[in-house]
DNA sequence: TCTGGGGTCCTAGGACCC
DNA sequence: TCTGGGGTCCTAGGACCC
């Protein structure tokens, strides 16, 4: 049986930690920028606040319904995650770190032994006596019906405690008659009209495809889910890889209008990645930089480029990046645009020890050293306080964040003081 | 005025090989 | 009128996830 996990409303429940007052008001989190609703508690779901709205569009009900407004926190929200992961692997050997808000656990022949409806309990019990976070658990035979136990649990705590079980065919089949198919695991917005079209309506409705019809259709991919669906396994726990692609891309807080600004910017971006592929231990053999205009201002001049460039040796290193991150970004600049948004990915990434090398022209050898060190005094010190002169020395974050909470958990500065 | 960021996998079709 | 057969590799685009 697979166990999935799911924290409740995950980041808003974070900023409620530590602010107990807001436990019974309507919260929403912000993306960057504080641009759009990415998190809502059942609160502000039940006033109608859909996922994705954007901040400036709902501001008045905001102020009308008293709702809590936060600027996303990731130092907080990636700290309460590593502690939520910390306290389900202790019921476990099988886990995997789905997401910052879920895992997977894998509990093998645990079923003839234990009560996994108990083991559930207990798992809510204990992230929320260690964390405070509240978890909704779902059991199944695969993971994608321990994903449609996850809804239900999610959506009838009163009947479940947050906890439910699908441990018998009938409970499979009136869990997929329940279950719209465009809210399945793996069915997406495309392919939920698709099926609509054809009167397929539930999840139930989608088992009875033929198997040819769902390959052609949607793929190797959509015949995996259908097989799980109808109780067999095909999905297995994944372990953590390194990532095959690395992104730094941002919004700007107001429009870019000059080269400098935003070299600047695609500078830091490329820095960002370097640290990145540093972490994993990698290397990049491949560059992308793309700029564009604000997309939401049809009245103005609409530009959209990105240059993908080949490197000569594959590098991990700052100083080599910024460089080739300033070319492409001197290929696709024009002047004349207010540039909104830019960003920088790294690709065909390959492990430092796995390099090939060149007879000529490799990485400079000696930036190694020079990156580990800076490294060393960024995390001892404080992130990014050695730059390249390329990045602006005066501004350490340009993001518009109006309601940012604290970092209670990270930072001792910042953590709650009790009065005696 | 304002609208996020970061990933993965799969497939069809083109280019190429012998 | 008719024009082989069997492969691999790469890429863009589309689908999906949180």
């Amino acid at each position: 049986m697979f166990a999935l996990i799911d924290c409740n409303n995950f980041y808003a429940s974070c900023e409620r930690l530590f602010q107990p007052k807001l436990r019974n008001l309507p919260v929403v989190i912000l993306s960057n920028n504080d641009g759009c609703v990415i998190s809502r508690s059942n609160e502000a779901k039940k006033l109608g606040i859909p996922m994705g709205a954007p901040a400036f569009e709902f501001a008045h009900i905001f102020e009308k319904e008293n709702i809590q407004v936060f600027s996303s926190n990731y130092a907080l929200y990636g700290d309460i995650s590593s502690r939520v992961m910390a306290t389900l692997s202790t019921f476990c050997p099988d886990m995997e770190v789905y997401s910052i808000d879920e895992a997977f656990l894998k509990f093998e022949g645990y079923d003839k032994h234990f009560n996994l409806s108990e083991i559930g309990k207990q798992i809510r019990y204990k992230v929320t006596r260690d964390t405070g976070i509240p978890v909704s658990v779902g059991f199944a035979p695969n993971k994608s019906l321990a994903k449609v136990a996850n809804k239900i649990a999610k959506k009838f705590p009163d009947k479940t405690g947050n906890v439910y079980c699908i441990n018998s065919d009938e409970k499979r089949i009136k869990a997929l008659q329940w279950l719209s198919v465009g809210d399945v695991w793996g069915i997406g917005a495309q392919h939920a009209k698709q099926l609509k079209k054809l009167n397929v309506n539930t999840a139930y409705d989608f088992t009875l495809l033929e198997d040819a019809w769902v390959k052609k259709n949607m793929s190797i991919v959509g015949l995996r889910l259908l097989h799980e669906l109808k109780g067999n396994v095909c999905l297995d726990l994944e372990m953590p890889a390194n990532k095959q692609n690395i992104a730094t891309t941002r919004s700007f807080e107001k429009n870019y209008t000059t080269f400098d600004m935003i070299r600047e910017r695609v500078v830091t971006f490329a820095v960002t990645c370097a640290e990145k592929l540093r972490r994993q231990q990698s290397c990049a053999n491949t560059l992308m930089v793309f700029i564009h205009t604000n997309r939401f201002r049809p009245d103005l001049p609409q530009y959209s480029r990105n240059f993908v460039m080949e490197l000569p040796y594959p590098t991990n290193s700052n100083i080599e990046l910024c460089k080739f991150a300033t070319f492409a970004l001197e290929k696709i600049y024009r002047n004349g645009f207010a540039y909104k948004k830019a960003g920088v990915i790294v690709m065909n990434i390959t492990p430092v020890m796995e390099q090939q090398i060149h007879l000529f022209g490799n990485s400079n050898s000696r930036h190694k050293k020079l990156m580990e060190a800076v490294d060393g005094i960024n995390k001892d010190i404080g992130h990014i306080k050695v730059k390249l002169a390329a990045q602006d020395l005066n501004c350490t974050w340009k993001m518009k964040q109006e309601k940012l909470s604290p970092r209670y958990s990270t930072r001792i500065s910042e953590a709650i003081k009790v009065k005696a």
